[in-house]
DNA sequence: CGTCGGGTTGATAACTTTCAAATTTCGTGG
DNA sequence: CCACGAAATTTGAAAGTTATCAACCCGACG
């Protein structure tokens, strides 16, 4: 049982204690593998009958295009995290979901969810629970976008980001390791690029954060906590609620 | 069997056919019958151990406080929504809830949402729509305060707005009833109660719009649709996919 | 070596907030 | 029915924040 331990099994261990039966019924989830590269849209705005992945590795980004040429990035995806949920559900796709880094993912069909939850009902409570978790994320960051100004936006932003790696092992107190450019930063903050540019040197004047060649860096931990009024406890998580 | 029509029972059955079994599971959620003031709190952030809530009649607002002072305004509820499900799923809100107008509301406790998940688990997945809706509805959000300027950003709001309320038979093409004061919808779209009231002037002005005593009415439905940039795609759905 | 996609910087324009002061609306009690 | 006070709306002027435009730099890569 090769994924007994995967990303997604400690995500929803963390809320329904889960039987053998229901991680069995997981592993159908990890039935087909597949990998894209980078660029590579997964889902797309618009599109009928997608499919549903399960990150096991790299990043991506979900993100709406406007008709007036812009574009928003509403939430990344890391390992263990879903993608394309709500396509499934609504049968087509409100967003758009691309790979920023080779991506391995596991496919999964309506069917095979729809069959999860028939058999194993708890999993749909589980998964119930970790879309409340992503539902989450988004209301935090949409307060961000709407009531915070350019620089303490940044910081808040790339303090939960790193928040969210440390849960599955990809984050440290120092930092981490981003793929984001400064475009893709730009287009998550609702800024624009020259903007983020000169509130992430501004960040760096202040010994904050550095944020360069793929790393960020967190010069001055409790400074930008300070800075951002940094709380996590939305992610935090005392332990099953079904036992 | 007096909620056999009522409005979170007409929702859910749009995305699955409720057998009768779960039908009867929905009574237990229409048990405890309960009402608050307007100006009330529902739900409150930080606090432990909350219940969760059907609207039955009113309108409440969802928000979240900053400690710079200001608030942001993530979504309002309209008759049929749920509220507090994320206090409950997290045993702690991240959020706060207001009754805007008087409201009618049914408890919902923990141990009711385990209880029916556990014996009739088609409502998880039912309950799982539901939420994913309303996630679909908070990324719409994001996306509008993140990458439109006010003017369009005020007007896809308030046509949002309608078109819910179209759906639950409270609106029509030619406008609404609509109980907020333009604080709240300042708060709700991240700017100025200030700048609200020049967008409100000018929408109305160009003769799109007007905000008046508690109602919307859209004076050039075509003219706004344009401006915003308005598609209801997200709120639409085909039938249950669940049979 | 040339190009191309980031990243960086300055100058200017556009948008939005803030502050301060009317004005209007609305509920309440006289 | 009117007067009053509180709350909501409206308006102007000034300040602040962020976007846009236009260069320029730099390293990767064919």
């Amino acid at each position: 049982m090769p994924h007994l331990d995967s990303p997604l099994t400690r995500k929803l261990g963390a809320y329904v204690a889960l039987s053998g039966k229901e991680l069995a019924a997981l592993e159908v989830f990890h039935q087909r593998r597949r990998s894209f590269e980078p660029g590579v849209d997964l889902v797309r705005q618009g599109q009928l009958g997608q499919l549903a992945y399960i990150l096991a590795d790299g990043w991506v980004c979900s993100y709406k295009l406007l008709p007036n040429g812009t574009r928003q990035i509403v939430d990344f995806q890391v390992p263990g995290d879903f993608l394309g949920l709500r396509s499934v559900l609504f049968r087509t796709s409100d967003h758009n979901a691309e790979a920023m880094t080779r991506v391995e993912v596991s496919e999964v069909s309506p069917n095979d969810l729809i069959e999860a939850f028939a058999n194993t009902p708890r999993l749909a409570t589980a998964v119930l629970w970790a879309v409340s978790r992503d539902e989450a994320m988004v209301v935090e960051h949409l307060v961000d976008i709407g009531r915070r100004n350019a620089l303490e936006r940044t910081a808040l932003f790339l303090l939960e980001l790193g928040a969210r790696l440390k849960l599955v092992g990809l984050g440290t107190k120092q930092g981490y390791a981003c793929p984001l450019s400064q475009y893709m930063l730009a287009d998550a903050l609702g800024l624009s690029a020259v903007h983020i540019n000169r509130v992430l040197r501004q960040l760096r004047e202040e010994g904050l954060l550095t944020f360069r060649s793929g790393q960020v860096i967190f010069d001055d931990f409790e400074g930008l906590v300070e800075l951002a009024d940094f709380d996590t406890a939305y992610l935090d998580q005392d332990g099953p609620l079904l036992r």
